[in-house]
DNA sequence: ACGTTATATGCACCTTGTTGCATAGTCAAA
DNA sequence: TTTGACTATGCAACAAGGTGCATATAACGT
């Protein structure tokens, strides 16, 4: 429901093509909101039909020419609507979990492997993160809103990936070291 | 993509009913993976038609009658390829993120209130957790194969609620305290 | 001349997930 | 006797997301 919301989060620092918030979505606001460029291209032209954003096209020279969007009064109006209604967490949905529940029946080995890969994925996340971290925030969150924001986001990423990289941990040592014929022991 | 898998997973423990396996999903499985009944009862054609399952109608008195479905060959062969093919970890979409990257621009009050509610909602689940960790385990994550993964299911539910709490605390004193002029500072 | 990378935009098809609605039998309590 | 709770199963419409394919300009290197 909310990658309009982002899209508008986004248009709301600055007008961009739809170019523009790929990459945007790949750098920043992707820590939180995955889009592929298919989705957002697709969703631009609702939005626009819906005036929420504005669309100028603009000639670029040794470049082709792209459309840029802007959020209109009503898209800052149905941004603060959306901001203000309460919504509950995302349900999770974790296919690794399943996975794990499945081992318990099916066997472990493949499961240990899948594990590894994730925890490689997550420490690698969490070494950028806190990268991230040392190198902006070395003093501290900051004093402006923005710049807190900013940090609470990393923050989330962090915090995020600590409690995989653990979780990954713990089940490894505990697959890993249960004997072979426990399962009909 | 997986929740045919989830479900496959489900009926390797025991045969169910499409309402069964909606009420497993409310419990257990759903600590890992949502589904609403229309979706489930969606699925157990297509699986019916894959051959993954088989289905038996089986009537009852007191109640309606009823169709039990059990995993076929097929779909314990379908199921080992698909916990032997890697996946990454679930691309992440938080929305209280996106609100949290609004607020920077737009204002902080209202996406106060929507922490203080995912403090309350991730607490709550925290409790829950820790109870269940200690009726269940509190002698430890057991001995055999299938407690462990029962187990570790659980930590991982823990660790993702603990560490959401952590963030909304976080968050909480950051924004409260922030002065509100410090975006014009 | 030829491939690569970056810029820039999209369509088509399919799967997955949500929302609202619909039906029907049984049982217990009010 | 009606109301509500539990069992049991679904359809229709829509929103959201994923995969693959397609196109075009222009800079840069080889």
């Amino acid at each position: 429901m909310s990658l309009k919301h982002a899209m508008l989060v986004s248009l709301v620092e600055r007008p961009a093509s739809g170019y523009d918030l790929v990459r945007r979505f790949d750098r920043s606001v992707g820590y939180f909101w995955r889009a592929s460029h298919q989705q957002i291209y697709r969703e631009l032209p609702k939005l626009e039909a819906a005036e929420w954003v504005s669309a100028e096209a603009v000639a670029q020279t040794g470049k082709p020419d792209k459309r840029v969007y802007a959020i209109t009064p009503q898209g800052r109006a149905a941004l603060d609507t959306w901001l203000a209604r309460p919504v509950g967490p995302e349900p999770v949905r974790e296919s690794l979990m399943v996975k794990v529940r499945g081992a318990a029946l099916l066997g472990v080995d493949a499961v240990l492997e899948e594990i590894k890969r994730h925890r490689e994925v997550h420490a690698d996340k969490l070494a950028l993160f806190r990268q991230i971290e040392r190198e902006d925030f070395g003093q501290g969150p900051g004093d402006d809103r923005k710049t807190r924001c900013r940090y609470l986001a990393l923050r989330s990423g962090l915090l995020y990936h600590e409690s995989w990289v653990s979780w990954c941990d713990e089940a490894l040592a505990l697959l890993s070291e249960t004997p072979p014929s426990s399962d009909v022991a």
